[in-house]
DNA sequence: TGACACCCTGTAGTCACTATAGGGTCAAGG
DNA sequence: CCTTGACCCTATAGTGACTACAGGGTGTCA
């Protein structure tokens, strides 16, 4: 299997397949004659597996880390799972982070008349205020409400 | 007011403001005999209008269109109010979309019984299934459960 | 022989910063 | 006058997880 070939299997886009190779996530595949990457199966399962992982907002590096979990298959499954566990916590954390966020944008918005003049809009008024820097998580990494397109 | 005192009495670096002047979201100041950027109060208060939006998670393109609107006090408030809202759809979207995570997170945890070998552990066989690809969102923004350091 | 789909490497762009490197300015203390 | 130190300046490169070229090579068909 040539690399569009798995790109199409396992949705993605061939360069991407590459940066997987390059970071370490998949390994190298046997090569053809005339230097085309060669992909098995297992390559394929791989993929897949990483996939699932980038679908649940986890980074590489926590892929990484499962993965490595995944290659030693006699080690007990704590590791693995205090992984998910770890990972289950930031989404809800930024679940909650977002909520409070909402309820602001919320009352932000109750706060414009609706007829009047941007001078004297509550809202941006509102947005001119001083804001208390916003608590760092420690481990937070489930990010942005803006998608790249 | 020189950039260092600007940047401490709003919470961010100096190369930050350095940045959003680059990016046209301050206005280049006064200088100084030695070259030195030199603020007044007008500058502060923009600053903390882009820091409280940033707080909300709105990208600096959405910044830049409601300052736009600030700038021109005599038009009526209705694009600002329409940014706005269409930020709280960005952040709902978000919210919606990591509750979806959460479920499937802890639909994995249920998967393993605890004393197992990564071998027979039930998270690491359901992530290696095929994922079908997130629906790419519009306008989605909002970002990722991990944050920068 | 040519057209075309596919593959290769390497580099640069995205966003919102952050972190250097390598210098200049300015007030206080010796 | 000289040094120390805090502050400032510009310019450049790094972050994460890709994405998009540019500039070439390979393989198959007519
Ligand atoms: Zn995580
Ligand atoms: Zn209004
Ligand atoms: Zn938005
Ligand atoms: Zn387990």
């Amino acid at each position: 299997m040539k690399i569009g070939e798995l790109a199409r299997r396992s949705g993605v886009k061939v360069e991407t397949v590459r940066y997987y190779e390059r970071e370490g996530l998949l390994p190298e595949p046997a090569r053809s004659e005339g230097n085309y990457r060669l992909y098995r199966e297992a390559h394929a399962e791989r993929l897949d597996f990483i996939r699932h992982c980038r679908a649940l907002d986890m980074t590489l590096d926590e892929i990484r880390a499962l993965l490595a979990c995944q290659d030693d298959p006699d080690q007990p499954c704590e590791e693995a799972d205090a992984l998910i566990e770890a990972h289950l916590g930031h989404v809800e954390q930024r679940i909650a982070q977002l909520s409070r966020l909402k309820a602001e944008l919320e009352g932000l918005r109750r706060r414009c008349a609706g007829q009047g003049k941007v001078g004297e809009c509550g809202i941006l008024n509102e947005l001119s205020q001083p804001v208390d820097p916003p608590a760092t998580l420690e481990h937070a990494h489930v990010g942005g409400v803006h998608p790249r397109r």
